[in-house]
DNA sequence: GACTTGTTTCGACGTCTGTCGATACAGTCG
DNA sequence: CGACTGTATCGACAGACGTCGAAACAAGTC
């Protein structure tokens, strides 16, 4: 993100990216997703925490996805959710920012 | 984020962030501020690259600004910004996935 | 096959967002 | 002061988004 301006391609997939952690429902599914016990988790564990119908957390997860954050799975009854490091790992280096580039905070 | 769920208050900050981060004009805008000489940038070196109007720029960088994203400030005529890393490194670090507790990639 | 539970899709609604042109504000220069 | 350049705000509009209830689909059980 230093080295050189993002170009028009790069910069909407990753706001794509950006736009499917935006919501803070799906902030807290993803984070709920990473650290659910064997990294991922059923629906039926992400319907609880939030105030929303079931259809909206569905929604959600849609959107999570589409984005190529996380994978999904049907075993038998239910499907399970679990997060795709690879994504977030791109994201979490392009945020990086060499500290010798930046104008010193304030 | 895979240590422990996120809470309502700490998604809702985060989110508010990654909401700025989720326009494909926002990005290329931050990219370039961060890129240009000495990490900072007048709003006239911002407002060719774009294909839209010096309004929209403006209210682009004003969505940066209160997401605590970039720094202003103004010089004589010209108004400048500047990428804050701090907030840019808090995002980044919540996005690293420690690589154990992590399903493998398919 | 019929019933039950888990999940997704559909259609609708109000709200938020990106964009514009017009206009207002800030600072510089005659 | 008046004109001019750079930037921000305003008001309006189309389209996208989050949410819901209803309904459809999937898989297991009786």
């Amino acid at each position: 993100m230093v080295r050189e301006p993002l170009g028009e391609e790069a910069a909407a997939e990753l706001s794509r990216m950006f736009k499917a952690l935006s919501d803070p429902i799906r902030l807290r599914l993803l984070s709920l997703i990473a650290s659910h016990e064997g990294g991922e988790a059923c629906v039926c564990d992400l319907i609880g925490p939030f105030g929303v119908s079931q259809p909206t957390i569905s929604h959600h997860l849609k959107v999570l996805r589409e984005a190529g954050l996380v994978g999904s799975e049907r075993r038998g009854t239910w499907v399970y959710y679990w997060v795709l490091p690879e994504a977030l790992a791109k994201l979490s280096a392009l945020l990086e920012i060499p500290a010798v580039s930046a104008k010193a905070p304030a």
